[in-house]
DNA sequence: GCCCTAATTGATATATTGTATCTGTCCCTT
DNA sequence: AAGGGACAGATACAATATATCAATTAGGGC
């Protein structure tokens, strides 16, 4: 997203696949550009056109699902399952481990949030979810809401 | 779902139905009945086979749309958009109003449980959400895990 | 440097989920 | 029984995603 710095990203991206034994390509590298500069979360086509744009270049739909399922494996990026849309993680070059994450994902316009809940709510939803037999929850949290922006704008309610 | 009872809850959709001043047609009582009767959530086009089922009826996949979005206006089911499935409510027979509805949905199995969480944990995500400048937020939350069944039979991850 | 192997990409087909639109039919009201 | 609105049928198509196999590229051992 537009508040993380463009070569820490790609730099650290790169020590990561360095690490992990695979390859930082042309495509890999073009399909994260893209993800980075975006300041909304996208969808697998709307990247390809984006990477597309202004260029010779033909990324096909299905490289980029390749990689966007890559990125996921390495935590370079998340899918919003709710929005079948894809955002670079917030936190990719920070050195903390993050294995939780949160979005709040704008109904209306499609603005997204990486947020950080604080541990008891963590927690509450841990425990409800034990009650119910469920012994592990995802780490992925995603929050349909409205933003600030699009309240203000319009009276209408959010789609549920 | 499997847990409640079926002549009730058809019977409680047809008062409401009547209330809301829309029918409730052979088709509308075909699709809800498939999902009273399912143990599991089901993608519309698993609606429209189930309802075609060993009988001479034609149920078109449009038309099982049609009617979801419907009973989503009327709160008789809801849209595991993580999904992409639709399942009955399980309050649709409780007179107590259920305007918040939470879902766990088993990353494995697929698996639905409709919880309830505490109103603590429901503030900490108002707070988070208001906190990045979220004003309202959906009252339908999907949280991705895995079911005791599932952990037990294997020890896999679950899909984020 | 060259070749072998594995990783990566290209290319094509197809599945799945969902929307748009227009026409026809049924049912209630008057 | 006729008019009008709600409902369903039918067709086309858009958007998202997966499967499969062939071609190419890049690294590592010799």
């Amino acid at each position: 997203m537009s508040m993380v710095d463009y070569e820490t990203v790609m730099s650290v991206a790169e020590q990561k696949c360095i690490q992990g034994g695979i390859r930082f390509t042309k495509r890999r590298k073009q399909v994260l550009s893209v993800l980075i500069e975006a300041d909304v979360a996208l969808s697998a086509y709307e990247i390809a056109e984006r990477c597309n744009a202004g260029s010779d270049s033909n990324m096909p739909a299905m490289s980029v699902y390749r990689i966007l399922d890559l990125f996921q494996e390495q935590n370079f990026i998340h899918k919003l399952e709710i929005a079948n849309k894809y955002v670079c993680c917030a936190h990719i070059s920070c050195s903390h481990e993050h294995d939780k994450s949160q979005f709040l994902i704008c109904g209306s316009c499609r603005h997204v949030e990486e947020i950080n809940l604080c541990e008891d709510a963590v927690k509450a939803l841990q425990t409800a979810a034990s009650a119910a037999g469920f012994s592990a929850i995802s780490p992925q949290l995603e929050i349909k809401g409205r933003c600030a922006r699009c309240e203000q704008s319009e009276g209408k309610a959010v789609t549920s």
